[in-house]
DNA sequence: AATGAATGAGCCTTCATTCAT
DNA sequence: CATGAATGAAGGCTCATTCAT
């Protein structure tokens, strides 16, 4: 008996598996868990995913997505709002971002890290993001100082291993991070951002 | 003392472990694989193991081991070559070492990002590489600028999500990056120190 | 009395019925295979059917029927027709009768194989047409030679295993024969006609 | 705690999965219940097993290398003894041979009438067995009457559709037939080896 | 030190079937 | 007539682990 409609179940079920998946990994969860925990019946899942994998899979396109939709809604509010807004606000909204999406963030770069595996969200995700930052860059490098910009290729390892990577294994560490260290999840952002914006953010490859 | 044969092939288990680890993960990989591609008996892993766990916990006590070891000899090398050893060196060098432990880095990584994992080993080997850091850096402060130094926990946050993260993340990850990006080695080796120079290296928390 | 869209839904479900479980058998074919290639929801075929032993017992009452209907008709036509119509038209148009409904018969076989089986469709697909083998025989037996009529039951086993055995195997496998054997369906036809005229029909239990 | 040796629980295995596949076929067959029925526990089939089809292929490789010895010592065997060992006992003697087999040529029939299907093995045992035939016929054949001998591919025909076709289906419907037609086995059996004289053997396509 | 045999529990997946709409 | 959603049971297969030898 249909006690609420396809979608929800299906939204509920993939909420159950993301947790789970961040929690055990993905081979570290059993589809019967997932029933379980989602409250449904395991056949159901079948009827909703053509496979396990077929979850994660839902997961990533997700995120995907949702990225896209974030850096598109920022490309318009940049225009609009101050200029001035600083780097500083930019990139705590940012953390907030991906703060909020830490579950699927930390299951990406567990699957990321298997050598074995074929998908490369993960990397994705990474371009998503870098060619938005890289446009925002080369906006203002308009018309002086081009010749001093670096080559793609740098840029990217740049962005993704001094820029991306400590965002992302801060959302998907900092939980175990303040239980190991015994600190509190505020001084640890506030450290973080700290520490972001003079490594990555202050150099900024030299470009500033 | 002679290594007996069995040395040798617990050795060859544990190898063969940490390979398909790295490949598919911990649980992505059975004990029958392990045992199948180690040539020998599924019960002899039994014999020189606990259980599952112990080849994986086998795993990360050698490596903590190892990272120990580094770190000593590295102190007393210190002492007796040029103090101008330069900074890029070093940074190769540590590269280097960690490279070689690519596949136990991913695995610690991965097992790290599980959010129910009860085993802290990337956090025990980071608390040890920043301990070294930390007092190299102390010795160079020993009667100045002392109160310019910052607390310890900003200083670990940030010697650990933009230094020792982007450094394993990239041993982790230098494969995968050049096939989806299709780079060469050499050249995403070179422009990760460069990028690790410009941002971690080069700002030192404002040390230097 | 037009055919309701329901009626040709339900003959549609029994054609596909049929195909797949002579593809795979009864077993090998899922209720939910069925629905997906009949284009049709699941829960339909159990608003035809009761459940999906039902599909199989309509479609070998359909063929009960069928040949009940073929037997019916070629008696009236035997009266009209000449005499002479020999044996081996009428053997012609019998494995053109069982060639178009090879996938049914194919079914009724593997399903007669099973120890188990408790339906004896087979058999009594046998009996209504060695029936009338029987009449026709005995037609010609009328005044004399009557006492050199065999035994009811030697003469079925006789009519079964060197008649419609033969038979409904040879609609049943030649397309695998063909394939196997690498030889055209014409010919195999020609060989089969043949050989049946030989052994079958030429000794026919010493009758002729 | 291993009771018996390997092979014999392996052969205790596939005894009973004939068996279980002659009753209720092959789909209709669980390793399940195989694994019950023997006793053993289901992990136990996969160790001898790579999964449940390597169990039916099993069973039909062995009926070919039983086939195939049965076949050599026959022919070794009617060197030695009287020439005129009558055909009939020569048929009695073959159908003995399929009857101790009736299980596994149940099995091989009804999966071989499967359209989908793509393993021969019925075809294989075929050839072998008519290749056999045609051995001993041409040797009666020798100087004399060769350009009587029909094609091969007709002569395949004819011992195919004929001759082991009537045999295997009669040794695999006999329980059957008797079940429905209310006869005793001895008096089918001397019923059929009747017809089966009369019929495939009286003529021999034509070679007597 | 090493192995073949064995097991119970659990895996992912599919089954036939039902029910509310 | 027809459908989307749901289910309990069972499917084939693999798991980590053990034991006797």
């Amino acid at each position: 008996m249909p006690k609420t409609s396809g979608e929800e179940t299906k939204k509920n079920i993939l909420q159950v598996a993301e947790k789970l998946f961040a929690e055990k990994g993905f081979n570290g969860t059993s589809v019967n868990t997932i029933a379980k925990t989602a409250g449904v019946n395991k056949a159901l899942i079948y009827y909703y995913f053509k496979d396990k994998n077929d979850i994660i899979v839902s997961l990533f396109k997700n995120i995907v997505n949702e990225l896209v939709e974030y850096i598109n809604q920022k490309v318009t509010s940049a225009e609009s709002v101050n200029q001035d807004f600083s780097m500083r606000n930019k990139l705590k909204e940012e953390i907030k971002f991906f703060l909020n999406r830490k579950k699927i963030i930390s299951i990406m770069l567990m699957e990321a890290l298997k050598a074995d595996n074929r998908s490369d969200y993960l990397f994705q995700c990474a371009e998503i993001f870098i060619n938005h930052e890289f446009k925002m860059v080369m906006e203002a490098f308009k018309d002086h100082k081009r010749n001093k910009f670096p080559e793609t290729l740098h840029y990217m390892v740049y962005e993704f291993f001094t820029g991306i990577i400590p965002m992302i294994t801060f959302v998907a560490l900092q939980d175990k991070w303040c239980e190991h260290f015994h600190c509190d999840q505020e001084k640890l952002l506030e450290y973080f951002i700290d520490s972001f914006e003079k490594s990555h953010l202050s150099s900024h490859l030299g470009l500033n």
